[in-house]
DNA sequence: CTACTTTACGGTATGCGTAAGCATT
DNA sequence: AATGCTTACGCATACCGTAAAGTAG
């Protein structure tokens, strides 16, 4: 059996092509290095250097073995490497969400629920988040459309509807209803990383100007000193996170009411009994 | 940097299910294990096992990590295996004969140019000499042809002619000359692994029966003391290895006289300078 | 004179075995 | 009782770093 760390060292070695060299990257001395040397040619019974009185170079033998070395190195890289990713994989719960909202209440939740577990959340448009929790990739999902899938265990976890804040003085704010579409052609704060909410661009309002603001509190700001209008939804108004000086009103589009569904692999739906039962007796969003 | 020894001990666990059987194959003792245990878990930063007090077992991830254990010591095990093949290969000279008669002659002069090297001595017939010297399976080999490859090198180095012992009151002792013809019909006995000269059998004698003897005792036995004829040769009967109580006739048929020639790679010609002057300077066979 | 390898020496720390403790079957 | 894991303790030895010697360019 041959130590890794003569093999290291041979490579190192290999590399620097002197053993003072090596012994300063490796940060050991080079004394350490000769013996070390001398020690891996005993285990193996085979002569791996030219010794010349000041000089050492590996030989015909010496050069190979050095290579054999780096994959056997390479191998003891990966054995640590996929070890410690197949236990943090173990430890986390990773999580897609298709809009901001069920992530931020969910979150603290999921924390709660599974104590000490690492959560991994990613928020995107939900379209893939079925065939990533199939392939593991995911957990679980917050969708925004009911599952039609007897491999996916759903329970709906929450509801959210758009609102957009505008002036008092906004001819809109007259108006017995608002549809997206009378939103065309105006000038609109949007906060990016909304999830599937990303999709209303351009959908109804052609001619809309989205400025879309990558930063929270840019948008806060933006959104309270300008006259541009903005979203916001149930959620926020009902938790009182409302812009001073506008007006709130509902957008009646179907699309700007949706459900939230919280997924898993029907096959793993006891290992998150506990956080499905959690949903239920929370009223959220 | 995870040590080889750590992953032998896991694997071993892994393999005998408790520390003690592990430790017992290891010749080792059970604290040892203990502490090996702990000591690659706390290297590695990851729980590998679920202890109760007298109870040892891997968890998901330790199942996991013996099974990448594995492929390090695989990994381990080929760099020594590779290492001392290529060692000894540089060690050994690996020839072909087509004949017994060139091997015992040149064995011992190889023995004596190239001091210290093993040799690796193959005997067969020599179709395929050629193709395996250029695929370096060998370093030399002899041959009863002439070569015509200009990447071969060659040299001529002996010289053999076939004869045949005959009880003296045998018929053929009176031909005026004997040809490979006048044995069919005969038993004759021959000695197996005689390379290239087995391709006679069935020749010109389709009718003769060959008493292959595996054992060179065995051959000598019975040339001696049954009547039945049996192959020498110039090589043999110069060296005054010769049948008592019988008549050594040389064979007239041309296959019956053969030149061998020593080859090796054209662009190893230098590398085996020394062999070939000593052939030169010797009269063998 | 500088750069490098090797040997020698002394200290340390790593790792082992024995013994003892404790829990489970 | 027997089996098996862990902890404690004392010890051997393997390995390291420093110092010094020797050699080649």
């Amino acid at each position: 059996m041959i130590e890794i760390n003569l093999l290291n060292q041979l490579a190192a070695f290999a590399k620097y092509g002197t053993l003072s060299a090596a012994a300063e990257k490796l940060h050991t001395s080079q004394p350490a290095l000769t013996r070390s040397m001398k020690k891996l040619e005993s285990d193996l019974g085979v002569s791996l250097f030219i010794r010349s009185k000041n000089h050492l170079e590996l030989n015909e033998v010496g050069v190979r073995a050095a290579k054999y070395a780096q994959d056997v190195l390479d191998a003891d890289g990966d054995f640590e490497t996929k070890v410690k990713a197949y236990d943090r994989s173990l430890r986390t719960i990773s999580i897609g969400f298709c809009a901001p909202v069920p992530q931020s209440v969910l979150t603290p939740i999921i924390n709660n629920v599974f104590d000490g577990m690492t959560i991994s959340a990613d928020m995107s448009d939900d379209s893939a988040f079925i065939d990533r929790i199939k392939s593991h990739e995911y957990h679980l999902a917050v969708l925004h459309e009911k599952p039609d899938d007897e491999d996916i265990y759903y329970k709906k976890c929450g509801h959210e509807d758009l609102y957009i804040s505008l002036m008092p003085s906004d001819p809109l704010t007259f108006y017995p209803e608002i549809h997206l579409a009378d939103l065309d052609g105006r000038s609109i704060l949007l906060l990016s990383r909304i999830g599937f909410w990303a999709n209303f661009s351009g959908n109804k309002t052609p001619n809309a100007t989205y400025l879309l603001q990558v930063d929270q509190v840019s948008f806060s700001e933006l959104s309270t000193n300008s006259s541009y209008p903005s979203f916001t939804s149930s959620y926020y108004i009902r938790r009182g996170q409302i812009l001073e000086g506008k007006v709130n009103v509902a957008l009646v589009d179907p699309e700007c009411h949706t459900d939230y569904y919280l997924v898993c692999l029907a096959s793993e739906k006891n290992k998150y009994k506990l956080l499905f039962d959690q949903i239920a007796e929370t009223t959220i969003l």
